[in-house]
DNA sequence: TTTTATATTGATCATTCGTTCCATAATGCA
DNA sequence: TGCATTATGGAACGAATGATCAATATAAAA
């Protein structure tokens, strides 16, 4: 077995490229000339390790997930207070935005540009939407058994709620709002945790 | 004067067509093909009328800002209670996101898809947010002096939230996220109101 | 060494993109 | 009735799109 030529490029790498350019463009306005020039690769290597464009991007976007996405997860899955584990991941997520070149989130630039048409996306992120709100909830759970919230909040609720925060962050984020703003939304959505 | 051939179509019904089309697809997802055939009118007809798409698109997005956008500034300055029109105004959002075919919101959508590499879009809705939050925090602050809320609120802090919360709604809306969960979403974001 | 299987390279595919040219039609003005 | 001006409809533009073909190169297996 492993029989032909072997593969002279880092798949992982090429895959890690396309997610980049992907994130910063979107998905049409990312072309198969900028992605073999950024990923390195000629056209033909691509279709062979990934498909086609749109195979390419699902690959790529559940690999932002399984990275980037990971990281906003266990912000809120640490050990320590589940408050104090809320706080900083809407923190985080500030922080996440507003350094460097970032370009928001694949996942929420994903369900704006091509959810409402795109079965196979709308599946992916929909997934992504509640796998978060599931985990933001269990945090919250947990906050309510360690007695830093009232048994009768409706934790399924303020899981959504902060979800939804998530997504209008890297939103306001891209109409260019700057850190001083995002901060004052986060000062406010955190009050809600009573 | 009006000398000349005269146009044979509805200018404004044609626009409307086209804010559409650019609301339900975005940007580069609508094609001239696709633009003329619901617009009903011819290809040289377009370009004589509007220029070009980035230039109909930008004259759209003012459309709909004028339309669909004042409904919402409506809402948040209606007389009565502040509070109240806040909360209707929210409420109302989650109606126009959940009724009917409509495809969330096209600033919202702009602000994603165009606002990073597009000045002029950028700048357009930059201001469309500003001015949203602008009424917003006067509306709150009209709830301040009325004894609604208490006097050392941070409105512009709040009303940056709200906003945020507005344009989180959308995205969540685009991830299928069901009336229960945006009303969740709601219900939260009102308990910042303190 | 021959065979088989995979990768790379470059040419090329048909389609679609946004846009423009051109001939014609329809109006107001002189 | 010409004349100037604008609108319309159709053809066509070059460029870019995503995708594929065919030839060559490189490896393991027989």
């Amino acid at each position: 077995m492993n029989v032909g030529r072997p593969t002279e490029f880092d798949r992982q790498e090429a895959l890690e490229k396309s997610m980049e350019l992907f994130w910063k463009n979107g998905y049409e306005a990312t072309s198969l000339a900028a992605l073999i020039e950024e990923m390195g690769i000629g056209r033909q290597s691509l279709y062979n390790a990934f498909g086609d464009k749109h195979k390419l991007f699902i690959e790529a976007a559940e690999h932002y997930i399984n990275s980037n996405g990971q990281h906003l997860v266990d912000a809120f899955k640490a050990p320590g207070s589940p408050l104090g584990n809320i706080r900083k991941a809407m923190e985080q997520t500030v922080d996440f935005l507003t350094s460097g070149e970032c370009s928001g989130c694949l996942v929420t630039n994903s369900i704006v540009e091509l959810a409402p048409h795109d079965d196979e996306v709308r599946e992916l992120v929909h997934g992504v939407v509640n796998r978060v709100e599931k985990t933001i909830k269990s945090t919250l759970d947990r906050a309510v058994e360690e007695g830093e919230l009232s048994p009768d909040s409706d934790t399924r609720a303020i899981a959504r709620f902060l979800n939804c925060t998530v997504h209008g962050l890297v939103v306001m984020h891209k109409a260019s709002a700057s850190r001083a703003v995002l901060k004052d939304v986060v000062k406010i959505a955190l009050t809600a945790l009573t």
